[in-house]
DNA sequence: CCTTTTTGCATCGTATACGAAATAATCGTA
DNA sequence: TACGATTATTTCGTATACGATGCAAAAAGG
């Protein structure tokens, strides 16, 4: 074993941890979004797209780490609202590009402005943060590259 | 304010990672336990009971940090699958105790064991996992007992 | 006792997520 | 230039999540 015992019950915690702050992040979105229709993925795609330009669908997936088929159905509700545009590429039909509308700009200006007030609350240790904003993206890397052995449940009754 | 703009920006990528890499665990576990039925919340579930005995909804609910109204059908779906038993307290008819059957023991410590043998191939350094684990932890206490600013779309086209 | 309130759980509606399979467009290549 | 791979996106089935609401049992307060 490269890891003792001790090292793998803290990756449990790890992801426990993990998981439940990725939810209470979410918890907090939505209060601060509710009743605007804006959720954090939502967020996340027109931050993507503030910062990126216009955007594949499988670019916009790789930068915001989630997948097309999750992505797709957003994305068109996202233009039904006005918040982004959504059309085919010439070139290439099977390509279909994203980019911010006005609309898609003012909300996100006023979502980022709403997001860093309420991140002022919480009394976070800069440093700590970027530490752990580190330790994350390549907790990440690792995750994202190892092959997990299967579960086998022969023989459980 | 409190932060710097720099360190409200830091705490964006707080989320993002936290939220990348929730989904990248996400996908490990899915895969390790892919054609049993098993997932990573019914994993927590499992190793709650484990660890506290016999529990109510409410509190594996918080043990678990998932809402009540989220573990009603899975404990319905794990009770059927005889991983756990589920019986209405005699004392007080509104609650439901929670209890692992042999087999969901039985599941666990196969799950756990293929979890531990997946984690050791991450290469993750255990001071690291240890300090993430702690601020991660702070962090959620922090998020969960903030209450977020309201976004205000008015006037927004 | 008999209401009113509270509590514990379940149901409902909606919003992600993801693997697998379907679809459509482009590419390679014989 | 047909035509089987490959690629980009979508659709489908299933599994969480959570707020709001419903409901029945228990506690509270007259």
């Amino acid at each position: 074993m490269t890891h003792s015992d001790d090292t793998n019950a803290l990756i449990g915690l790890l992801c426990f941890n993990t998981y439940a702050l990725n939810r209470a992040f979410g918890r907090f979105y939505q209060a601060a979004f509710s009743e605007t229709g804006l959720t954090y993925p939502k967020f996340v795609i027109l931050t993507a797209l503030e910062e990126a330009g216009p955007l594949t669908v499988s670019e916009l997936s790789a930068r915001a780490a989630v997948e097309p088929n999750t992505l797709s159905p957003l994305l068109k509700k996202m233009a039904s609202f006005g918040l982004i545009s959504r059309q085919r590429a010439e070139e290439d039909e099977r390509r279909v590009v994203l980019a911010l509308e006005d609309k898609g700009r003012a909300v996100l200006k006023r979502a980022h402005a709403v997001v860093m007030e309420g991140f002022a609350g919480l009394g976070l240790d800069a440093d700590a943060v970027a530490e752990a904003v580190t330790f994350l993206r390549e907790a990440r890397v690792a995750v994202d590259d190892a092959d997990p052995p299967k579960l086998d449940l022969d023989g459980v009754t």
